[in-house]
DNA sequence: ACCTGAACACCGTTCAAGT
DNA sequence: ACCTGAACACCGTTCAAGT
């Protein structure tokens, strides 16, 4: 009676993140997923609490996969957020996935640690303010150019350096 | 052979969107929606193509609203977003649809047609990159509000008020 | 012209039975 | 201790048959 384990959380979450991405989040069924790590769909069930507890779990690995993003650019407010939207261009969906209802938030507010760190030096005692107004504004941004908004009027590469221009310079006064 | 319509496409959506708010998009089903009408699943092909564009005339439902939303606040910046928000708050599932892939670009672009106009009196040549610069923050601060991601620190309200200000000075000059 | 029941393929999840 | 098949309740969608 050993039965060691077929899979491990790790590629169970692994396997979640490859549907999430491909197909979007419809496209992450505990059956394909089980099929993808060579097991049966109940069996999931050892491994993890149900489907959201697991899509759970692919937004915090997508958390940390943009916490290690972060610790690997410059350290500056500007080099931080492109390397934010350039994040949400290579996993969209994992992009969504972490504001949705459900998200770790413990893990979201570990990642954003850098981007608090960088407005300290910017803004001073009004940093929390300063990050999360850059932080919402980046996010708002992504949002709606991942959803295609931004259809009149030009260049969204060059839209986004001048929200990120103007908003560092309103802060820095 | 007469067999008149027992349901409509306005009561189908009215449905649809009941259903959303109460219980999220995964509550949003077509054997619900055809209960909730009077009707059986089957009935609803009849006047809409699948549950996908449902969600898409639900989603523009939603936006018609916001446009009426902004035609009945005054016509300042400060006041379309803060009707914005409001109008999140009161609609937070029809929200996040407004920005999920299929939602209907159209009618998004008309809706903010006020919010363009307003821009154009403060910033003149540069409306619509103020525009969108306001509307990014906007979206963004709601959808991490309504995600629960503002837990440190304070007044989400004040928070408002004061990337409200910021930016509206910002773009004045 | 619209509605219906029956059917199909697919879900998430539970559980007793296997090893 | 993990895996499995069978089962259950629920999906979206199609279609022939009713009125």
């Amino acid at each position: 009676m050993p039965a060691p384990s077929r899979t491990s959380i790790a590629e169970i979450v692994s396997a979640g993140r490859d549907l999430l991405e491909s197909g979007g989040p419809a496209a992450l069924t505990m059956q394909k997923v089980a099929q993808k790590v060579g097991v049966r769909a109940p069996s999931l069930y050892k491994h993890v609490r149900d489907r959201e507890a697991l899509l759970s779990a692919v937004s915090a690995a997508t958390i940390d996969d943009l916490a290690e993003c972060f610790a690997g650019s410059e350290e500056s407010l500007d080099s931080l957020f492109r390397a934010y939207r350039a994040f949400a261009h290579r996993w969209p969906e994992g992009f969504r996935l972490m504001f949705s209802p459900g998200a770790p938030l413990d893990s979201l507010e570990r990642a954003s640690e850098p981007v608090l760190a960088a407005a300290r030096d910017l803004a001073g005692a009004e940093a929390l303010e300063a990050a999360r107004l850059m932080t919402a504004w980046a996010t708002g941004f992504i949002h709606m150019e991942l959803a295609g908004a931004f259809r009149l009027g030009g260049d969204v590469d060059h839209a986004f350096e001048y929200g990120l221009e103007h908003l560092r310079a309103g802060l820095e006064r």
